[in-house]
DNA sequence: TTAATTATTGACCAAACGGTCAGCAAGACG
DNA sequence: CGTCTTGCTGACCGTTTGGTCAATAATTAA
């Protein structure tokens, strides 16, 4: 039903404008509460319509998650195990929080999936999210091993990682209600933050 | 409904029950896909009998939410204004963690609630929360200029603690299924990282 | 033009949902 | 004991939900 190809130009079309409205419903309301006809209508087309598609709300949901998750892990793979470690790990730190501010939505998804028990994407999270997170953190041992980067643990440092950069998406109304200015202007001084904080703890002891 | 005092010993227990497992089925599902039925089922009572304590189900969200963003709160009220910058920063760093350890349903909860848009307690977010946050904001700058602390931007230090801490309830999942083993190792591992991350980033420079 | 394929929809369905209510059971209390 | 309040429930209701289907419209291919 999705691996196919012969796609008419009106399925390309259709299936997209479903996937984009899914995508900002699901990720305002989670799986069980968003609706069909909500999706419908902000697709601009009628509930049999979308199900002539998708067979079903369980399938536009989980071909969005699996699309996204390769998306979503782009910038950790980027990471050049010939650089210099430390601007290595900020270039991805900043990378990271430009995916936030890029695409909130996308990252509310996942937050939203993986806080209710990330039911549809458990066996991703253990298969391939799992190995490459291993070989980069065995890549940070390494250079932490050559004293290149500072001692730390691979692990807790990407947990760290994504967690204070995907903030800035997932809590941003937490964000925005506390910091009183819009969502740009944050995201400035969340970049120079980032940047001074994992410098500080990344930089190797000087001697 | 809820601020009147004279409890019987059956309402107290009832009402106890409830909200223990609305906190289970809430923080597991969100507002919406949480059902009356789930709860009721996991309270042990019939329906029509948890709508008798709590008038309808938005009442017993609000009611768990309510009283629990002071409890939430408590481990950045106990902060010393008196006491050793760092240390004080670092002990509320690990009160935080803790807390993840100790009430991950509570945890998830809010963020179910936060990454959702927040409707329910945006005006809390708002009022008192950020007052709270302004005020220690304002404190951790004064210990920047009195140069006992490094000097990092306040509002972002404490996002970045939220992120970090609450980031082990939120998507323990996540972290369990990367890391492979039980959620207490973790906890330790978690506490020595964010100790270390933490330290390197606060502590002022020597001269 | 025609025939076949693809796209779309209104009407409908069974299940699940939050909530109501009349009536019954159980404690509290004199 | 009897009375009064509190606690509890089965049956029910209107609405919303995900999903079906027969019929129709639009597009494509010959």
């Amino acid at each position: 039903m999705s691996l196919q190809q012969p796609q008419t130009r009106i399925q390309k079309k259709n299936r997209e404008s479903i996937l984009n409205a899914a995508l900002g419903v699901f990720s305002d309301h989670g799986f069980r509460g968003a609706t069909l006809d909500q999706i419908a209508a902000e697709a601009g087309l009628s509930k049999p319509n979308v199900l002539y598609y998708f067979g079903s709300k369980e399938a536009i949901y989980t071909e969005l998650l699996s699309g996204l998750l390769e998306t979503w892990l782009d910038p950790l793979r980027e990471i050049d195990a010939d650089g210099e470690p430390v601007e290595e790990i900020l270039g991805y730190v900043l990378r990271k929080l430009q995916m936030s501010l890029d695409f909130p939505r996308e990252s509310r998804l996942f937050a939203n999936e993986i806080v209710q028990g990330a039911p549809h994407i458990i066996d991703q999270i253990e298969g391939p999210l799992r190995d490459l997170v291993d070989k980069t953190a065995k890549l940070f041992r390494r250079w932490s091993d050559e004293k290149r980067l500072a001692r730390i643990e691979p692990h807790h440092l990407i947990f760290s990682i994504w967690a204070t950069t995907q903030h800035y998406a997932d809590f941003s109304v937490q964000v925005t209600g506390i910091l009183q200015s819009d969502n740009d202007a944050h995201f400035a001084d969340a970049a120079s933050f980032l940047e001074n904080l994992y410098r500080r703890a990344l930089t190797p002891p000087a001697n």
